[in-house]
DNA sequence: CTCGGTTTGTTCTCCCGTTCACAAACTCCT
DNA sequence: AGGAGTTTGTGAACGGGAGAACAAACCGAG
């Protein structure tokens, strides 16, 4: 056995495992209303719509929760799984940027009952300032750094036209936030050890573009001169 | 030389390309704004933020449009790259839920300017009918087959809650749409040739949170008996 | 206690995606 | 015209992720 700690039974869990396990979390949240005490992994699979040699592997980077020949405890995986990713308890998160999708993050009740608390609304534009969106009203960017000491935030979310992204990010970055969720259009680039995820929905459809005009692609052909 | 014919310079572009496409049209569109002419593949991956190894890869699966020794024609290959997605002329979308999210999707500017047309919002609750959005007003959501039809929609937004999205999926596919864009925190099951990607807010948090947690781990340590 | 049925945890293999490294090809200067 | 300098396009090596298959472990019946 290698040198390890006691607490750390699962060390390096593997990018794409990390980005399942929130998939795995609700699913088993689903049958916990549900009022199913145990699942196997063929059933959890299923609700979580991935295939259960890979759902087992996945669990197996976290340890063994499980009991061969009964499956897995509903309860107990579930509140493993939150452990491991961090949200048995709150993080506070900053918003920057309200406009159309800003107000929707704001709004959005996902983000409270999964371990999320916006504890800050900023916009650069002094017309939205003292603008209560979802029960918290809008302040001055300039507060960023104020707020983050304050609250120990750790993830701020850019919501903002693309221009401003990067000064956002920048700002971020240096009043302490380590992990950006990016809405904006553009390329951010952060120094080394701070996590960026971008979402952008242009993206998303160009994609399904692209794989519609292959599916309809035999129909119309020529394009070039033969 | 295999068999293929004159047209189809580059058929199967792996999955990975795909997604990273409207990225490189994105760079082009901003350099050609910038009046640049021609770009190497550093610069454009640099702007793109890729590896320029990767991008050269990814670009020779569509052909071979570049000078070597000189670089890429900024206004060709983006012009090339629209082609290949598709997003050379405009694609009909369907809006199916016109919440706080719907709202914000409706608004956005992005989806016009790439090659997509909101041709209509629908909503199940009657409240909403009527109601005007982004100059589009909201129908009901039983008009779902007959827009799909006089429009000939091909992709579908759901941004209903979780609960609804299954049902409204399947009267997606049955009304003919072939490409679904999810942002309801379910899973989708839908019938082989029909695409869906999902964009989920939460589950992109808490993969940050797992990132945050992981690095600041070093502080606190023990959580199981010795 | 033993045996059959069930389900997990894990190993092995295949495949896709990324990166490196270099030959081919183009421009410009002399 | 020829050679030096650039930059593309691609073959090859490398790493990680996904799925199949199986051994280990658990439950319950007799």
């Amino acid at each position: 056995m290698t040198a390890r700690t006691s607490t750390d039974a699962g060390r390096d869990i593997p990018e794409a495992t990390v980005a399942r396990l929130p998939v795995y979390l609700r699913a088993l949240t689903g049958l916990a209303e549900a009022r199913t005490a145990t699942c196997s992994s063929e059933e959890l699979a299923a609700a979580a719509g991935v295939n259960s040699a890979m759902l087992r592997k996945d669990l197996s980077y976290l340890g063994s929760y499980g009991t061969r020949g009964v499956g897995y405890d509903v309860e107990y995986l579930r509140y493993q799984i939150a452990r491991e990713i961090g949200v048995t308890q709150d993080w506070p998160v900053v918003i920057v940027g309200i406009g159309n999708l800003g107000h929707a993050l704001a709004n959005y009740s996902g983000f409270r009952s999964r371990g999320f608390r916006v504890v800050a609304l900023l916009d650069a534009d002094p017309s939205r300032h003292g603008e209560v969106v979802a029960g918290i009203d809008v302040q001055p960017f300039d507060d960023l750094e104020e707020i983050v000491a304050e609250h120990g935030v750790a993830i701020g979310v850019i919501a903002t036209p693309a221009v401003a992204a990067q000064d956002v990010a920048d700002r971020m970055v240096a009043a302490g936030v380590s992990s950006i969720l990016n809405f904006a259009p553009t390329v951010l680039s952060v120094p080394e050890g701070v996590d960026v995820r971008k979402v952008d929905l242009s993206i998303e459809l160009q994609i399904l573009a692209y794989h519609v005009q292959r599916k309809n692609g035999i129909v119309e052909a020529e394009e070039e001169p033969a």
